[in-house]
DNA sequence: CGAGCAGTTGAATGTTATCAACGCCGGTGG
DNA sequence: CCACCGGCGTTGATAACATTCAACTGCTCG
């Protein structure tokens, strides 16, 4: 039957959309195919806007290709980037709870894939799949840690420690030479400082043999030691 | 029998623990015993310990009555509170999906009840008892918001706005005189500045007309709409 | 290849931390 | 109940730090 035929076919859509994502993967294949019923899939182009502060929304967004930058205007006009998600994060999970207006905008850096869920299947998914508010309840608390760390490193006056901890915390998890997650204007906002300061405490850890830096957005650390030593704890 | 009766006791004094407990509280009563019988009340007098940094973690501690000041020492021996948790607040999830080691103090300010549920329990519980999961991922949610609100205040270099910011969220939900939910010192290193700092740009606010310090630990705000203006956004 | 923006560097200004001393409140012990 | 003691909080002067403003360099992308 055509239609039905059709219909199989944009499920298959969907279910590539669900199966990319952390969350989700632990999930056996009829569950999996009914989270992928509740999904729509959308696109943004590099540069894209997903959803602009101000908005109402009822909807979680799951980055399955690409990269997506939250940040939110200061009354200056100045940006502010709350956090960049990458494949697998996910934003907009206060809406499941609570009407509320977004505050931030989402704007696609590369050419990306997202999935959306709405308020209302999410929730009735949760009440049917355990395991899925398992995987939610353990993303959200990762989470959770990682901005109660940030917060706890931007709580300190002094930026050079401030930088050598989130360095520190960026490169536990890679090896070597690796990408800045965002640009240095950006960095330097999301740090709590200037440009300019970012900039100068760069040198001063580059000339203090700790780090180097390469190119326009990558970093290799080049003694552990000291970093550990500059930062906090 | 009496070794039925003393069991029954004993798990009416768990279900007052729990009920009191907001992220329980839409259980209907089967419910709530279920999640009773795998609860563990514990005591702490003020000044105690509930639990120390390096200590491993598989519980979930919920405060039922009194205080707890969350914090960790900076290698300089300088406290850095993380967080205060008041009656129905909650801490150690990350433990529920983790080994993880605890890298904070908990320290009661007052006569405190616990509730703690190990990891094990919970977990089941919540497969078993969705709305449980749904409230855990509310709570989580709006935890989550509060901490990345405050990642945001803490990126402000300048001191003033970021107090007002800080201010002005605390008093949203409160009115006219209201207790600061910690020392003025614990709250200038909360607020990434010095308690010399935080004084003088309190009794800056206070110049200003926006508002007055009562006592040692009371604010009261005289004009929002001026506060409004020195907060970002 | 050119334009524009990210990033760097430099000097001056402003804010904040630091160090030190002091009042003040709260709790403890006599 | 009162007096003492200790820490919290405040105030003042200095110095260090980061921001600001401005000019310049060097990518990158069109």
């Amino acid at each position: 039957m055509e239609h039905g035929h059709q219909h199989e076919h944009s499920i298959e859509r969907e279910r590539e959309c669900v199966t990319g994502v952390p969350i989700f993967q632990q999930l056996s294949d009829d569950q999996i195919t009914s989270v992928a019923k509740v999904t729509r899939p959308i696109h943004a182009d590099k540069g894209g806007t997903v959803f602009s502060a101000g908005e109402v929304s009822q909807t979680l967004y799951i980055v399955n290709q690409g990269q997506v930058r939250l940040y939110h205007l200061a009354d200056d006009g100045h940006e502010q980037v709350l956090r960049v998600l990458n494949p697998g994060d996910f934003v907009g999970e206060i809406a499941l709870f609570t009407d509320e207006i977004h505050g931030s905008y989402a704007e696609a850096t590369a050419t990306t894939e997202l999935c959306t869920i709405s308020r209302a299947s999410l929730t009735a998914l949760i009440k049917t799949l355990p395991p899925l508010a398992l995987s939610l309840l353990g993303a959200l608390a990762v989470r959770l840690k990682t901005a109660e760390k940030q917060a706890t490193l931007l709580a300190i006056p002094d930026a050079l420690p401030r930088l050598a901890g989130y360095l520190q915390e960026l490169s536990a998890h890679r090896t070597g030479t690796f990408d800045l997650p965002m640009s240095k204007q950006d960095l330097a906002a999301y740090l709590g400082m200037t440009p300019e300061s970012l900039s100068r405490k760069l040198k001063q850890l580059s000339t203090k043999g700790v780090l180097e830096t390469v190119g326009r957005r990558q970093v290799k650390v080049i003694n552990v030691a000291k970093l550990a030593e500059l930062a906090p704890e």
